[in-house]
DNA sequence: GCCTTTCCATACGCACACGTATGGAAGTTA
DNA sequence: TAACTTCCATACGTGTGCGTATGGAAAGGC
């Protein structure tokens, strides 16, 4: 038994395709090669690279839904947990993949529906947190979306900084939308 | 004479392209069906697809310079002036071609080159006013930076809202931004 | 009216990537 | 050990899109 693969092996070398050229780089020979394989496997594995395009997609959703929401160590003072999910962003820069994944889906409506609902629990989730800081509904509202559109423009921006500048600059911003 | 063709329809089409699928279908072959003609136009004006590429991100670069800064009619006041400019951004949405042309050049370090470019006018504009607004340097700097970020944003959030109520949150964000 | 320049059509070769067909090796079960 | 399942290699056909070569039509200069 020399280096048999799983589903799971396909998908985590497609996921860092991805990442370092975009969707035009996970391609089903490309990766075969990276695997130390060929076509043969990938085509016993999945049906076609649509229907693995289509796992790859609900395999990032699963894993970012877990990693940005469920982190026990956040302060329970209201406000403190505010800047230590800011901070939280920023360092793992909304899940890292992100961009990738919206630059993918962009011209896909189908596939745009699972990163919206990402997105409507991510936001709903920082909601969550300004109506605990003692917010309004609707400033919590104003606040959530503030901050998200924050966190996803920092991936597209261009000129880019070094961390510690990004932190102090996401702080900065969480100053305003903390001021009452 | 029918139908000849210029650089600048060639531009064109290829914008029109990119909006509609992402540079993925931006190819040769399939402009030249949409403007009537074949190939051998194409081969013509331009060297090849990559030096057309780059024509093409010079092009959208000038006229997106052009379009943002220069709008002589934005009010005098200067708080007002921040308000005007912020609800221009949602109602041309920042370029129309911007979340295209990024997740086009995101893989491409060289062409990254000219948007960031682009990011620094922008933003450098944007800090200018909330100067004129009377906010320190590092004030203006990061509401500059906020203003921008919940731009780009903007342009990649995929729960997508009515017109009226984008724009009802951008003057809820920068009225976040205006608080002294 | 000829000649030159401008612009485009047609036809071809080529590379890449998908998907399929088939056989076979390695492990599993009986 | 024979049969069967799991996983992969090899080889092939096909489509798409790039770039090139060449010829020709239309327009303008002389």
């Amino acid at each position: 038994m020399v280096d048999r693969q799983s589903k799971k092996s396909w998908l985590d070398a497609a996921l860092k395709a991805l990442a370092s050229g975009g969707i035009d780089r996970v391609r089903v020979e490309s990766l075969a090669k990276n695997l130390g394989v060929t076509k043969g496997s990938f085509y016993w594995h999945f049906k076609d690279r649509e229907q693995f395009l289509d796992e790859l997609l609900n395999f990032w959703a699963e894993q970012s839904t877990q990693t940005v929401i469920a982190n026990p160590s956040y302060p329970t003072d209201s406000t403190a947990r505010v800047r230590a999910v800011a901070e939280d962003i920023i360092r793992r820069d909304l899940g890292d993949m992100d961009p990738h994944i919206r630059s993918w889906i962009q011209y896909d409506k189908q596939r745009a529906k699972v990163v919206a609902k990402i997105d409507k629990i991510r936001f709903e989730f920082l909601r969550d947190l300004f109506l605990a800081a003692g917010f309004s509904t609707s400033g919590a509202d104003t606040r959530a979306q503030s901050l998200y559109r924050y966190a996803l423009g920092e991936q597209f921006i261009l000129v880019k900084e070094s961390m510690s500048r990004r932190l102090q600059r996401m702080q900065a911003h969480v100053d305003l939308l903390l001021q009452k």
